[in-house]
DNA sequence: GGGCCGGTGTCAGGGTCCTGTCAGGACCCG
DNA sequence: CGGGTCCTGACAGGACCCTGACACCGGCCC
């Protein structure tokens, strides 16, 4: 889960943002002034700050500029001055958004969830891993130590079908008419030919088969791996 | 410069915006309802979008998911309820900054300065590298070995929906409709032709592709290089 | 123990589909 | 009219898919 970063020197503050941030499932790094601030981000890279400007030892836009040195993690600040200047100030400095007290913790968090949703789309993808294979799904790609392994169209539709279904049962029926469409639901030879490939290119050992296992008379049944 | 794309039910206001993002260098376009919204966001990509929730024929939320369904363009959300719950459902919904009237201008300006800094900073590495290729998509541009290479606009066109997806596979019918257009999903011999010319034009030895690879039967892969 | 049988893994061959390539003509624009 | 771009059709080569045949294994009956 994603990690969030709060700067405050007010304990009950941080307390209640922790308890309420770590309830949502979130992990919480903590620190009580701006020094501390920029350890902790350099020790635990986190994926979004939350930073109240009223700090003893920095300016709150000395934190901010001194995080924009080296990171674009976003930061939403925390105020109590509702001044416009201040604002503008902290914005412009590199801060991503701008909150002041009072403020709810449903707003609150549903900032966070925005700045985090714009840094997280674009990397998170689907991947499944067993052995030393990975499988993307969502790039419809599939590496074997590293190195590329060239699937055909229906040996990737079948291994598709496979480990969406990890640890399930799969009947040789429901696999033919999951991969080929309904109607070839006789061509069972054609099911052993493409299994026996896929084992040959992502199995370990081919003739004994760890992950693409047979159950003589069901079907087969992928097992999700280390 | 960036262009903003007003979105308010009261001349005025939409005036008073126009004027005071105009003088501080932005390309402005409005629009009065969410109909008109998304019409002009299609028409004219914006690079960020001011929306009031208040429209007279959509409800605000709904004109987000509208637009999310096709771009990530930010999104600044202008309401005069104050409410929480406004705000996380709008922020929920794919906004990603909410503001409540009556706001300062200086303000306003300050928050799409953040929201622009975030894009264009992710922007300015818009240029994908591979071989002795580089190509710049901001400025439309390709170079090889230093070299200006010449690109005819379906061949950009196509080299920018590959390069904007390193690794992935895109299917020969995503292309088409990335490229063409919708109703083109039969011009297989089309892409052929272009695929083989970006090769040609782009690869070290275009018989044996490195970057352009084919995936038969499923479609073709950009794969980025050092 | 020997033979039979259903189920599974393996191999090779031919048919089919897909891909790369070329040439030729339509279209737009200066 | 000329240059450039885009689209269409045809063909050769290759990749892929399906089919059939055979070997192997375990269980069962005789």
């Amino acid at each position: 889960m994603s990690r969030v970063l709060v700067v405050d020197d007010e304990p009950p503050i941080v307390r209640a943002l922790a308890i309420n941030l770590r309830a949502r499932g979130y992990e919480v790094v903590t620190a009580g002034d701006g020094a501390g601030a920029l350890q902790q981000a350099a020790a635990q890279p986190p994926d979004v700050v939350v930073l109240d400007l009223g700090l003893p030892d920095l300016d709150g836009v000395d934190v901010i500029t001194g995080l924009r040195t080296w990171t674009s993690v976003p930061i939403l600040v925390l105020s109590g001055r509702s001044d416009s200047a201040d604002k503008v100030d902290a914005l412009d400095a590199g801060a991503d958004d701008y909150v002041t007290k009072p403020f709810g913790m449903d707003e609150l968090t549903a900032r966070l969830r925005a700045m985090l949703r714009r840094n997280t789309t674009a990397e998170s993808s689907a991947t499944v891993e067993f052995g030393d294979v990975v499988v993307d799904l969502a790039a419809t790609r599939v590496t074997r130590a590293g190195q590329e392994v060239r699937l055909t169209p229906t040996e990737w539709h079948l291994l598709e079908v496979l480990v969406r279904h990890p640890g399930r049962l799969l009947s040789q029926r429901q696999l033919l008419t999951d991969v080929w469409g309904p109607g070839y639901e006789t061509a069972q030879g054609n099911l052993r030919l493409y299994i026996a490939q896929l084992r040959r290119k992502l199995e370990p050992d081919p003739s004994r088969p760890r992950y693409f296992r047979t159950e003589p008379g069901m079907g087969y049944r992928f097992e999700a791996g280390p």
